[in-house]
This record gives C-alpha cells, structure tokens and sequence, in this order.
DNA sequence: TCGCTACAATTGACTGCGCAACTAAACTAG
DNA sequence: CTAGTTTAGTTGCGCAGTCAATTGTAGCGA
C-alpha cells in the first residue's frame, strides 16, 4: 500500500484538481502561440483538423459538435469566424436539407498544414519536456477514458 | 512520412487531443450541476477551498491566481462575483500597502461546506465510475508533472 | 393528409476571462 | 531625496462559448 504520499492516495477531487491545471497550464501556452503565429485558437485548429480527416473533408454541424465536445450554437460561432476567414464553407444536403455541411476549403487546409508545422513542434516539446513516451501514452489512455460519455451511473 | 501509423504510441499531439476532451467533458457536466445547485462556477469554488484551506483564511489576489492558474484581472473578476455574494472580502496588508488581501467570510465557508457536499460527491462518481484509484494516482501524477512551470527549455 | 414530436442549425443575451494599458506602492541607484 | 524599475491590483475592450428561444425540415401515427 502506499504509505509514503504523506495524507493518501490522490483523492477524486485531486485529480479533477490537477486535470483543471494541466489544461489551463498547457492550453493557455499553445493557443496564445496558435494565436499570435497564425490566428487560429485551438479549437479552430482542432476543427480544421478534423475536417481534413473527414470523407471529402466535410462534416455535420452536429457532428463536428460532438467530435470538439462544443455546443450547438458554439460550433456555428466557431465556424462562422473560419467562413469569414475563407477556411470552411457551408456546403447543402441533398438528402436532408436541415444539415448544413462544414467543409474545408483550399485555402483552410493550406491553413492547417502551415498551423499544424509549428504547433505540433509546440506541443511536442511541451509534452516531452514532461513525459516520456511511455508516460504519454498511458496518459493518453487515462484521458480517453475520463471522456467517456458513459451517462453516469446504469445502476439498475 | 508516417505510413503506418495505425498502431503506433500515441503521439503528442494525441495526448494534448485527449486532454482537451477530458476537459471538457469533465468541466461540462460539473460546473453545470455546481451552478444550478449552488450558483457558484468551478473557479469559484476552486477559490473558496484554497482560501479555506489557507492560515487566517486568506490570500494575496497574486498568489490566489497562481494557484488556480487564472491571470491577475481573472482573478479580480472572480472575486467581485465572490464579495458581491458575500463569500469574501477585501483585507489590507499592513507591511505592504499594495497587496489586498482575498479573505474568506463566515458565509463563505458556508457555501463552500454546501457546495463540497454534492461537488466532491459528483467528482467522485465521475471518475471513479471511470477509472479505479491506482488509474487515478497515476493520472494525478501525470497532469500535476504536465502542469510544471518549467519554461520549455532551458538548454543553455 | 394533418398534426405532432424530433432534430439541425441559428440568433440574442449574457458570462468568464485574457490582453494591454494603467495607477499606486515598493525597492534600487545615484 | 529624485528618478527609474519592479510588483500588486484594477479597468476597458474584445472574444469565445453557454443557454434559452426560434426557425425550418423530417418522419411518424391517425
């Protein structure tokens, strides 16, 4: 058992304690160097990112909502910032004329692929400054799971 | 270029990706419940503990935003919610007149008592429904190391 | 066919917070 | 003591994102 931590084993509320800090520590560098380097915040970036990924690089409002855990209304926000900026733009479907597609222009992946080149060296540094590889990817496990959108409790 | 990437560690940048998730998971469900039942947001509370659990209860504004990370006019918005409610009030600081002290008030140690209630109660079913406490002292350790200072690189 | 609920998206009002610019008090040098 | 620098704190402004309410479309049961 672990007797040497002084008080005990990290409490729940430690860990949600340094998870707040480790984000605000970690964000506020990267989007303030996203920012002045390129002016996107990192939720622009992740967007571009994930349309770049995308099947003919397009996506459902809804979709993209749920994939950068934004709102509704925050996504159409975001991206209304990235359409002025000629980086996304609004594409119709056929098949159900309520969704309005999210799509990555040229321009927008031209965008992506020049942000990407120095933030991805931030981040990088950032992270292998602190962890090892090993360390990295177990916390990358802990985290994907803590973003488990299992609602709470299935008691019954 | 990467080919295969399939299979390998996670990579930096998946590990940032996965700690914005968790964020914003976590943070989501939490404030939301904190505000509704107590009207308080996590930073708010976050202040009221380290005030609570500070000598005399109170702090300098200065040391307060480093420990919540937040910067100086941050904090002295926060604050204004916080006195406005009565939760705390300002002190003067004999030896140096700049510094205004962040105390907390007897209704503040009040509300923090009732938040802590359901608060620590909802971060406890949070993450131990998602992870068991070896995982948790392990992921503590990671984002407290990740939350480090430390300027980058200071390689000469 | 006519409601009726469900869903995608947008808009208005608002909040939390960062940045930059500022004031005031405290050290530090001459 | 005066002048310059550093530090604590506040404020104007702006942005990102939330919630609540609204519009337009889909699909279902009678």
């Amino acid at each position: 058992m672990p007797s040497q931590v002084l008080s005990k084993q990290a409490s729940a509320v430690d860990v949600f304690a340094s998870l707040l800090r480790a984000h605000a520590a970690t964000t506020r560098r990267l989007s303030a160097q996203l920012l002045v380097d390129h002016g996107l915040t990192i939720n622009d970036y992740e967007v571009l990112l994930r349309l770049s990924r995308s099947p003919e690089h397009r996506m459902r409002r809804v979709d993209l909502a749920g994939e950068v855990l934004l709102t509704a209304s925050g996504v159409t926000r975001l991206l209304d910032g990235l359409e002025r900026s000629g980086y996304v733009e609004r594409g119709t479907c056929d098949t159900d004329r309520r969704v309005v597609y999210a799509v990555l222009t040229d321009a927008g992946a031209e965008k992506l692929a020049a942000a990407a080149r120095s933030h991805l060296a931030q981040i990088e540094d950032l992270l292998t400054a602190r962890l090892d590889p090993a360390e990295l990817d177990a916390l990358a496990g802990l985290l994907t799971r803590l973003a488990d959108e299992s609602p709470d409790c299935l008691p019954g």
